[in-house]
DNA sequence: CGATTTATTGATAGACATCAACGCGGGTGG
DNA sequence: CCACCCGCGTTGATGTCTATCAATAAATCG
């Protein structure tokens, strides 16, 4: 039988979700404060964890906080109980790994889908294979098959398209390895505007620059599609550093091919015409983007990642178009010439 | 006495040269070849190498590798006789670490004052101080002290101002280390524009970005100033990598921060006016330069640095002259209201 | 199907590159 | 020692590229 942990400081309410998880069929252990909860889920390893965010000691985030970093509670998926689903609480949830937000009240029918949901869906991922991650072969030596070993033991979380996983100057807490979907990293001018840095596939590794320093994050993170990750404890990674060199080297690899590609936007920003940034955009998203090379990307992205305005992105497209490099129908984009769009000039 | 140790594959050049030397008091070993003289240099350690750069097996570049390569041998003073000096035999003799060029023919009064100079020269270079390089501190661990070993063992070139140091897309052999003066980074465009990629002070590393990928270098480096670096070879850098985790690790956060600092260099080109981006490079120089807050570059490169045309540099800095912001003699440029350049709006 | 977001098109103005001319110093060679 | 040239910096005139504002059209979503 599935064992449900609830933390609760208010007697009455863990008595009534008990009741109710018990009445589904779940085996129920029950937590008043936040170090017994801690306590119960390290010894009992339940199923699923329910916590309130608002608790008299520990609050919930630092309950998620404490369970995340240790290996055998990490797993477990974790909810969040509170009254109010703000932005800023979902913000903060997903910052510290949370899986879900049940907001308060609700009608019991839908505390026992969400509790059944979560399980459903982290019994499948389990068995998510791990291989070539980011150029990551177990063969390479030891410390990536304990890179690999560490991973698997992580949980994956799933985002939505449009939600954010991280913010610009929050504190980061995680390396987080992409599965499915797309991230994009940007920051924000004071106007607004936005400048993709980063636009990130599966297999590759988020947030490797801000791992070994203790800045927060410089950028902002939010999916662009809905996306499944792996959330890496930068404290596992950087124990695991410490004892195999060739893990530091790995990263250094891919620090400095990330910092070339900059590179390479910086002088074509200073020195190219739009119309040949946008063609040079479309050609790298080209490169690494599913086979049928259609792009489906709004203009708002493609702004940002060639550093425009959305209608010159919609001008120049549409000039391609007539042009013969490129087909349009709604917001997606099939690549005609390629050719022609690699060999633009200013 | 000093022994001197000349490569020549011509008999009658080589007795030539041995007798001028002999005669000004230094003790010859002679080599008629390549490989011989690669032997002698590492038996004898003589305490300067004259070779030509046409040698009949191994040419004079690659007696210079095979030398810098061995710890023993690297640091002793390595002078090309060559019939011509193109520009090209001194760039690949710079980019193998050579010291100095004679070009024959000579009179032999030339001969020893070159060798004399080069001799003196080398006398002092040994008493330099490594110390706060790059915020590396000998007690941050094991490695970062044996890595001050290896770097004081290294030998030290000057280069003068306007000499390049390397060029994009040769390959690789060092990792090195400003001592004094001032390097650039530079890509060019195809119509001959120059992007200032970095800007190097003394203290600071070059070359970390290709230091393990094999590629070659991705932008060329030239010196803004006389310049005295220490030339670190690569390969005994990696060993060294190999064995002591926490130097990748320091080398990683230097990595981190470049890659931040070129992000942000992104969204100031993307979105930010002209003037403001000549405006924070402005204060980005002022921020590592001499106490004086007196500037001396030239509008070439600050062009170079904001990604805007010479022209537009001339007539945006007139304007904060008349602003008050600046004030300019020749060339030089003192900055006069640092917070008004910081707070300058698009 | 209406409402809201997202994309396109047009008109306009401003910013900046480009071409061209000119002044200034410093080095070079007669 | 002076004239000359060359590199560098400044200033002016001009044209073009692209952001911005505004209006409309299309598409997406509930």
């Amino acid at each position: 039988m599935k064992n449900i942990l609830i933390i609760e400081n208010d007697p009455d309410l863990l008595g009534k979700y008990s009741d109710i998880l018990r009445n589904s069929g779940y085996e129920v252990t029950a937590a008043l404060n936040s170090k017994l909860g801690i306590n119960l889920a390290i010894s009992k390893l339940p199923s699923l964890i329910l916590c309130n965010t608002v608790l008299s000691d520990i609050d919930g985030f630092g309950v998620l906080s404490v369970l995340s970093r240790n290996p055998s509670t990490t797993k477990i998926p974790f909810v969040f109980l509170n009254a109010l689903s703000t932005p800023d609480i979902v913000k903060k949830g997903i910052a510290c790994g949370a899986d879900d937000f049940v907001t308060k009240p609700f009608q019991g029918g839908q505390l026992v889908r969400s509790v059944e949901a979560r399980i459903n869906k982290n019994k499948n991922q389990t068995s998510l294979p791990i291989s070539e991650v980011d150029n990551i072969h177990p063969h390479n030596g030891k410390g990536l098959e304990k890179l690999i070993d560490l991973i698997s033991q992580c949980k994956i979380r799933h985002i939505k398209k449009k939600q954010m996983l991280y913010y610009e100057s929050d504190h980061s807490q995680w390396l987080y390895l992409l599965i499915e979907g797309c991230i994009k990293t940007l920051k924000l001018t004071d106007d607004g505007r936005q400048m993709i840095t980063g636009l990130y596939k599966p297999k590759s590794f988020i947030g490797l620059d801000t791992l070994l320093l203790d800045d927060p994050w410089l950028e902002s993170a939010e999916a662009t599609q809905n996306s499944s990750l792996y959330f890496i404890s930068k404290s596992a990674i950087i124990d695991l550093l410490n004892e195999h060199v060739e893990l530091n080297q790995h990263f250094i690899k891919i620090l400095s091919a990330n910092l070339h590609e900059k590179e390479d936007q910086l002088i074509e920003l200073a020195y190219e015409s739009v119309r040949k940034r946008l063609a040079q955009v479309l050609v790298r998203l080209n490169k690494d983007a599913v086979p049928i090379d259609q792009l489906d990307i709004c203009r708002d992205e493609l702004a940002g990642l060639a550093g425009i305005a959305i209608e010159t992105v919609s001008r120049i497209l549409t000039d391609f178009k007539e042009r013969g490099l490129i087909e349009r129908n709604g917001s997606q984009i099939q690549i005609i010439d390629l050719y022609g769009l690699i060999k633009m000039k200013s």
